[in-house]
DNA sequence: CGACGTGTTGATTCCTGTCAATACTCGTGG
DNA sequence: CCACGAGTATTGACAGGAATCAACACGTCG
């Protein structure tokens, strides 16, 4: 786990011909807007498993996600570790108006991240209301879902929380490759353990649950990662999740 | 229980003398804003234990807590409940952009809302910055709120999380009465069972826990409710927490 | 090959949930 | 005035689910 420096990167492409331009904190932004974004961005660029910034650490930047996962978690003094957020592509990292990270950030892949300069970004949001409209509708996004989450934590079983994760990365998947219809398969972004830190459980019991899910036909694996989920409905029903597929936007 | 109507009300008084004018979602306002707002404004209150709305029904409105305390909760079929945030005095309710409800919304103590009708209220937004920078600041803190409570569910005993629970209520009860020193005294705004749902607990073991910080010394209690903390850090130390008295703002 | 990271599985412990009995407080009504 | 019931809270006995401790399997990379 050789620890090489993050790298910097200049201007990588410009914001037009951006895979999530239409998606990030700039969604609403004019050309003009854009234009001033531009100048106070960079890329930086990290390899799976490297910490982009430790709880408590200045933050001069705040960014977007343009591809990658990384994860958000808190930790205790005697190492109890929780993560509080997952962010993919187009998700927004860092708070205007705060100048220390709350959470460490963690790279669980390769990771990308669009970063602009912290203090020109605040001016920038104060004059520039698609901007700040954006930013308020993603952090109502994030909220919903932290709830959400709260419920998981809070009130469901192990099995449920398993196949409650798997049931969300199974619905990302599919919106991002619509399905001609027929089992959802993908990989597993996130070890064991993480997808324990995730959960509020130990590895073990995650492993256990995992292996259960599969011995009970919910799921099918291929290797340790690969996973085949027959039917969508009974996995949201092992989830204890409404069985109507819809869900709020 | 007697389920009485929610009593609406007309112009109880004016933004300018209002007493989380300083802090809510309007607290960025010029007086002409504040007109505005005034014209979409009504008030609605309501008794302890009243539900001021079920998830998933229409609403049509955005409110500011003007006084009492309020919960949102969401409930699977099973009947497991999680409540999943806490509004005081001067939180928001409601997502502009929106038109149900995500949450139940409980009267924990007796609620006066001061709400906005939601279109009007939406419009209102789109040309006032001042606004709509206010919300994201309150989001964004609410969202901080959520996760730091994510680790109380995911990661934390039972004892923790009642120490914890406790610490964020006396925390609460020194900014508002600042104490010239000596215990921390307050009554507890929630009942066993509701404090149990927030902590994700049964409200038994809530009860026993209660009873052993009383046991240890940690707490003092006079009937059930009224609390007395001897020693804050001992408190945060039981919690979990970073004994520092500081928290990010 | 051997070390390391990742993952699985087993044995056991223990914390919390579940079920149940009992108090206490507060209205209501005979 | 007291009986009664409802709501709230405490406490005990017990069960069960997840954590803990531990051994082992698998794949990769030097």
């Amino acid at each position: 786990m050789g620890l090489r420096e993050p790298v910097i990167l200049p201007h990588l492409q410009d914001c037009g011909s951006c895979t999530i331009r239409h998606r990030a904190v700039c969604a609403r932004c004019d050309s003009d807007e854009l234009a001033r974004l531009e100048q106070m961005k960079y890329y930086r660029s990290f390899e799976a498993g490297q910490t982009v910034i430790w709880s408590g650490d200045r933050m001069d930047f705040v960014a977007s996600v343009v591809s990658g996962i990384a994860t958000l978690s808190q930790t205790m003094e005697d190492g109890r570790r929780q993560m509080v957020g997952l962010l993919l592509p187009s998700d927004f990292v860092g708070r205007p108006g705060r100048s220390t990270a709350a959470y460490d950030v963690t790279a669980t892949t390769d990771l990308l991240m669009c970063c602009f300069r912290k203090k020109p970004f605040e001016e920038l949001i104060l004059s520039t209301p698609h901007i700040s409209q954006r930013l308020l509708e993603m952090t109502l996004d994030e909220l919903d879902a932290a709830r959400e989450w709260m419920l998981l934590l809070g009130r469901k079983t192990a099995r449920e929380k398993i196949a409650s994760l798997l049931a969300i990365i199974a619905r990302r998947d599919v919106s991002l490759n619509p399905r001609k219809s027929g089992p959802i398969v993908f990989d597993l972004p996130l070890t064991r353990e993480e997808m324990a830190d995730y959960l509020g459980l130990t590895l073990e019991t995650v492993s256990r649950q995992v292996s259960a899910l599969k011995r009970d036909g919910v799921i099918s694996l291929e290797g340790k990662r690969h996973v085949t989920v027959n039917d969508f409905d009974r996995l949201l029903e092992v989830a204890g999740d409404d069985s109507d597929g819809g869900y709020p936007v």
